[in-house]
RNA sequence: CGGAGUGUGGCCUAGUUGGCUAAGGCGCAUGGUUUGGGACCAUGAGAUCCUGGGUUCAAGUCCCAGCACUCCGACCA
């Protein structure tokens, strides 16, 4: 490609507001440019790297024996209230009409598209298993798009999904894919980590994120020191030690409290630690219930285990109005007998603490001695904790609190989508039977983001060879009094450079000339830096000198003289 | 959705207590000098100062409303 017809340019100057480097550096360098928030133009550059990418993905979902097809952008609404997602799903759905009012999703991911389709057929047990996936722009219509191309609110997803008659075929499947991504982000240049992860509005029972650690990402997860355990904090579990058990259960009494609400204010007042202390979060959800959580002061409740325990789609904070209505008060809520009120919903850790104190449900009020059982009945039990930087995992090894940016996830569906759209192959006896599920999606434009994140030096990006634009950064130097010249010299120097182009594209050598004659050497120089291409050619008059051209690998400081006869051997050597 | 902020040629910015023809750099065009790290000189083009309303003799500047964008949070992958 020669650069004189790119219609696009590098920038030296970026707006303050452009943080993350990644989206510095793609839109200095010229590989996009954003059209609305979250909504961005993918330029000559730009789609050549992100074309790299998602043929190393396509290469290595083919031979993990996946089949690429591709579904429609516009979904049938119908399609997704049968699995009810018109309500529970997590971005807000875009839908259009067309003119004769039929109303279509623009579609954010593909499940029941798929199984939609997958139903058309009249599927057998032989049939089984397969793995469908397709390469298809997604809109999400996020609160918030930010980073670039790190949160966007549409993009390149590939996403795939696998029909299984059993658990057990699935998970080989799961095992498989699982396998295939560590593969594709080690050839993107890319180091993951697996953490489990809450499904969300995917649905399902279990699922991983592979995630790029970075001070950019915005997914927090936990990883245990002898690195046997990683999650996302959503769903991470913990130890919870025994505080006191042995102690006797003391007789409860309710004693005065002038304090504040805060939690340290009950530690001073009481002088007592404060795991005893019992922390009270009253939460309202989508079916209007009163939910009181409950859980040892020294932890915080974890809204996406909460949310999950009691099957609900969305949880707010109750207003201290409502507290109040509820016969409390904000600051001095206690479970005890609060259970006609309020679903009581008690952390485990509640069990390795006695004689506990907290709220009396009056303003002023604390209770001291209260126990579990005895005192107050949960009316749900569980792990509604959330796991912090310095736990111990459940094997007792320390947790360690980390961000990163998350690039891909897989999914256990199980029956969840068959289920709800009636989906079923025939079995081995002839009875209709759902399928088992599985997905698997890549967010092809935020992995780009994460390879930049990850490979960049202060001049510019610096890719990896398979994702890289184009191998070779031919650049000639030439300067324009001696090119005038008639006799050689430097007129010289361009006809051996738009040979030597010619001749590494015929040796299939991916190239892009910098065949610009107004631009000076410096110019060139801080270009093909900022555009990051692995190998940087030099066609001069010095170089010329000695039959040679200058081959500067990027990222490295050595330049090195290879004879233009042998250059492009050189290269693909 | 809550909080904060920003909106000025293609890009980055300046613009004072409201005051003359809206300033500079980058980029662009033309000519010239240059050519191994974003070189220099000259000339030139390019602005509904986000939109609408208001206050005022006078608004880029103050007020109101809207829109867009950014950041924090919430939400979400």
């Amino acid at each position: 490609m020669l650069q004189s017809k790119f219609f696009t340019k590098t920038t030296k100057t970026v707006s303050h507001d452009i943080k993350a480097v990644s989206h510095k550096l793609l839109y200095q360098a010229g590989f996009i440019r954003e059209s609305a928030a979250g909504r961005y133009y993918f330029l000559p550059l730009g789609i050549k790297a992100r074309d790299k990418i998602v043929d190393v993905i396509e290469q290595e979902m083919n031979k993990a024996g996946a089949i690429k097809i591709i579904t429609p952008v516009l979904h049938p609404i119908e399609l997704w209230k049968e699995t009810n997602r018109t309500n529970s799903v997590g971005f807000e759905l875009m839908t259009v009409k067309d003119r004769s009012g039929s109303e279509f999703a623009l579609g954010g991911t593909a499940e029941e598209m798929i199984v939609d389709l997958v139903r058309k057929f009249n599927v057998s047990y032989k049939d089984l298993p397969f793995n469908i996936y397709q390469f298809s722009q997604k809109f999400r219509d996020e609160l918030r798009a930010r980073g670039g191309l790190l949160r966007v609110r549409e993009f390149l997803m590939k996403d795939a999904y696998s029909f299984h008659a059993d658990e057990d075929d699935f998970k080989k499947e799961y095992k498989n894919m699982r396998n295939t991504y560590v593969k594709i982000f080690k050839r993107l240049g890319l180091e993951t980590v697996m953490v489990e992860a809450d499904n969300g509005y995917i649905g399902g029972d279990y699922c991983h994120e592979f995630v790029v650690e970075s001070e950019v990402g915005e997914s927090r997860f936990l990883i245990s020191e002898d690195g046997k355990y990683a999650a996302h904090e959503d769903v991470a579990k913990f130890k919870k030690e025994n505080k006191n058990l042995d102690e006797k259960e003391k007789k409860m009494q309710e004693v005065e409290a002038k304090r504040s609400n805060t939690m340290e204010d009950g530690v001073k007042l009481h002088k007592l630690p404060l795991w005893r202390q019992i922390k009270d979060v009253m939460f309202v959800d989508d079916k209007d219930r009163f939910i009181l959580a409950v859980i040892r002061g020294d932890f915080d409740v974890n809204e996406t285990k909460l949310k999950n325990l009691i099957k609900a789609n969305n949880l707010r904070h109750a207003t201290d109005k409502e507290i109040k209505e509820l016969g409390s008060e904000s600051g001095f809520i206690s479970p005890v007998n609060m259970n006609k009120k309020a679903i009581v919903v008690a952390d485990d850790s509640l069990r390795t603490i006695k004689n506990a104190y907290g709220g009396a449900n009056k303003k002023y009020r604390d209770l001291l001695n209260i126990n579990i059982d005895r005192d107050y009945k949960p009316n749900i039990e569980g792990d509604i904790a959330m796991a912090q930087d310095g736990f111990l995992s459940e094997s007792g090894s320390k947790l360690k609190e980390s961000k990163g940016i998350e690039v891909g996830n897989i999914f256990q569906l199980g029956l969840h989508y068959s289920e709800k759209m009636n989906a079923t192959f025939t079995n081995k006896n002839g009875k209709e039977q759902f399928y088992y599920m599985g997905c698997y999606g890549i967010g092809v434009d935020r992995t780009m983001a994460a390879i930049v994140e990850k490979h960049y030096d202060k001049a510019g990006i610096i890719w990896p060879e398979q994702i890289a634009p184009f191998k070779v950064h031919l650049i000639l130097i030439e300067s324009r009094k001696q090119k005038a010249a008639s006799s050689a010299g430097q007129a010289e120097s361009r006809k051996k450079a738009d040979e030597l182009y010619r001749e590494l594209q015929n040796s299939e050598i991916e190239v892009l000339y910098d065949d610009r004659e107004e631009a000076s050497a410096g110019e060139k120089f801080a270009d093909a830096d900022l555009i990051g291409c692995p190998f940087r050619v030099v066609v001069s008059k010095k170089t010329l000198a000695n039959d040679s051209v200058e081959v500067k690998k990027r990222g490295s400081e050595k330049c090195e003289l290879v004879k233009i006869d042998d250059i492009a051997k050189w290269l693909i050597g």
